[in-house]
DNA sequence: GTATCTGCAAACCCTTTGCAATAAG
DNA sequence: CTTATTGCAAAGGGTTTGCAGATAC
């Protein structure tokens, strides 16, 4: 279950052709072939998914249009390669994406009882990494921040 | 590999007898039994290990003394419990822990390059963990804060 | 046409578990 | 003595991979 309380944003509306087109020239340009099962895995993405697991995008997928796991698995790295996709903390101890494209950054807190995700934005982290990379001489790439606890609602339910 | 630049601490010296006894008596207070596996694997994390693998201590602790990796993956959930561990983010797939014992809270930066884990602490996010727990009515247990990127040696190699 | 991609199933790797033997209390 | 814990080996579950057939270009 994914919640977001703050900074809600919707998904990449109907015209999802630009950003499709993206992705097929990304493909182009790195000598990978724009295939319908690559195309079906972004779109999936792109109009539906804000976090998965390879699980539910395999199932949702398959509802429509046949389609392997392999295939599945084979394109994640194309698309976090592409920008469209990143990988987030593992929960159960398996591999979870969430969307980048269209998406401002955002992190994560996580209720240990109910394991809903919420989402919010803490614009100062980007200057805590810039001052953190200085010191260090270090180059980012990126940065996560994760909180973990008990969400409003699990403390007033009845345990 | 795990390099601190800041904030370097030594590992708690000889004496461990107190920080074992620790751990026995959070053993017996539950019911556990005190075994010579469980006192050795604890042992070895407290006097050697910042972060390792499960593959790491087994190879390490089986060249000192018979053990197998089932009662390693049974100690480990009772050592997070003990408040000895933590588990880590994973890296190539697997699960990685630290030793929380005698060392203060601190974040990792870690370079995508040669894997380095390098530390540092920024106290500013306990506060910032605190605002955000604040607003969302979230009772916090803990956060994590990473930056991945490229350290500086990494940099200046050629390639 | 040719090289890449797909689907399938087998292989992999880390982790968990059932069971008989062992050892803690 | 009784019951938890161990070691082993087998099972699990997610992910990767070899290969033959399909398909993008």
């Amino acid at each position: 279950m994914v919640v977001s309380r703050s900074k809600v944003e919707p998904p990449p509306s109907g015209e999802l052709v630009e950003e499709m087109e993206a992705f097929r020239t990304f493909l182009r340009d790195r000598g990978y072939r724009v295939t319908k099962e690559r195309e079906a895995i972004a779109k999936s993405i792109l109009r539906n998914r804000d976090h998965f697991d390879v699980d539910e995008l395999f199932l949702s997928l398959r509802s429509k249009t046949p389609i392997s796991k392999a295939s599945i698995y084979r394109a994640i790295p194309l698309l976090i390669e592409s920008g469209l996709l990143a990988e987030v903390y593992l929960e159960n101890g398996h591999m979870h994406y969430e969307r980048v494209y269209g998406r401002e950054h955002h992190s994560h807190l996580r209720c240990l009882k109910c394991h809903s995700i919420f989402e919010f934005s803490a614009p100062e982290l980007t200057n805590l990494e810039k001052r953190i990379c200085r010191q260090e001489g270090f180059k980012s790439q990126g940065h996560k921040f994760e909180i973990w606890g008990i969400c409003s609602v699990c403390q007033t339910e009845n345990s």
